[in-house]
DNA sequence: TGCAATATTTAGCCTCGCCTAAACAATTTA
DNA sequence: TAAATTGTTTAGGCGAGGCTAAATATTGCA
């Protein structure tokens, strides 16, 4: 049995990792909110330990091995489909669910995962939009970009939000801004990242504490409506 | 925050305490897992501590405090939400439910208790027949007696049975001896604790590993049905 | 290219929660 | 009622999982 530090451990390597990368001490001790000694220790204590979860180099970092990997990616799909069967089947709000999943997702039995999941009815995505992987590791990825990238003119669908910030998500729920939602780009402003939208015919503007977690797809351009008059 | 081992800990002094008794380490370390030396040291600890949750005496065991009385009250209240949640939400077997409570008893937030609750409609016993505390620290005591103290000619109800062997629960069930269910005592084996028991016209014997867990109250007496011949 | 700034590791320490072995108190029994 | 047994506590230890401070490696810049 895993501890749940290093089921963490795992998965925050998972998050940062990119195809044939090493992840560094740093950057992994922020993202799990601790010293780079401790990621060091940690990070020894696993590669030297005959599980073969992941690989250390001094001063390169850390990569996941094959089973690494697969361990990370149950762990993600504890937590995903924890925050949907909360948010779906309990009504616990969006932007509650993340902090509820990362302490349920340590503890549930694959019995109950998978009586989730079949109450759920398999399914692809979290209430924020990321992909839930399947119980063979496969995980879904669809095409997004960051919202910050999109030209002004077109009408765009939400793909996924950031999810560990429980006040943007109260933001863009008060937005309407969930994922599958539309809405359409109409400008950014002169410095920062901030942009003017309309959803529903209501424009607001989306500060720049937003746009960076946001990511969409484009569905089109926007249609100049002609005045009736 | 108290840590699991801690609320483990004041849940199992509830369970063994008696109005107004001290509970001896000894069996604190047995119903624990651990040993004695362990409870000692927890017991002291905790008796030191600012909390207030329990208090102390050398070689006479332990006392909860109110305070600690109402946490464990509030675990158990957890732990027994969670198990009839289980069983009628998701359809985790009655033998199951016990251990995945065990763990998730000490994760679930304020709200997500509520939540369950609620969609259960405050459900007052668990898959056991155990009675599950009200919020503000209410149990529901109902009346029973050890089925082995039931004189034979008797039609009795499953008032409640232990939770902790699973092998037990899968037996009983096969037999559909759940809390609610009713059936005739018929007679005691000459040795042991085994007796005979009709339910549904069907004639069974139970073991004397069974018939110790399974408490009961008397509905009436057996009515002898006149042979219609 | 060499030095300063920055990042990483090593070394040592701490708490928690358990353990064992030995010392000691309480209880039972002869 | 004293000795033997049994139960409890004390003392010391260990692994997990964090921390800080100091040493060392790497990187960036003049």
């Amino acid at each position: 049995m895993l501890s749940q530090s290093v089921e963490n451990f795992l998965k925050t390597v998972y998050s940062l990792q990119k195809p044939d990368e090493w992840v560094g001490t740093s950057r992994l001790a922020r993202a799990l909110g601790q010293r780079p000694a401790s990621v060091t220790n940690m990070a020894q204590k696993l590669a030297k330990s005959e599980d073969g979860l992941l690989t250390y180099q001094a001063y390169k970092g850390v990569k996941l091995t094959e089973t690494g990997t697969s361990v990370a990616l149950e762990v993600i799909r504890h937590h995903r489909l924890i925050e949907l069967y909360l948010s779906k089947q309990l009504g616990v709000p969006w932007d509650k669910v993340h902090d509820e999943a990362e302490r349920l997702e340590h503890v549930i039995s694959e019995d109950l995962e998978d009586r989730m999941a079949a109450a759920l009815e398999d399914p692809m995505i979290d209430p924020h939009g990321a992909p839930i992987p399947t119980k063979d590791g496969y995980v879904a990825l669809r095409p997004s970009v960051p919202l910050a990238s999109v030209e002004p003119g077109h009408v765009v669908e939400v793909v996924e939000v950031n999810d560990h910030d429980a006040q943007l998500l109260r933001y863009l729920g008060e937005l309407d801004l969930y994922p599958g939602n539309r809405f359409s780009v109409l400008g950014r402003e002169s410095f920062g990242q901030s942009i003017s939208i309309e959803r529903d015919g209501k424009p607001t503007s989306l500060g720049e504490e937003a746009v960076p977690h946001i990511f969409v797809t484009i569905i089109g351009e926007i249609e100049k409506e002609k005045d009736p008059a």
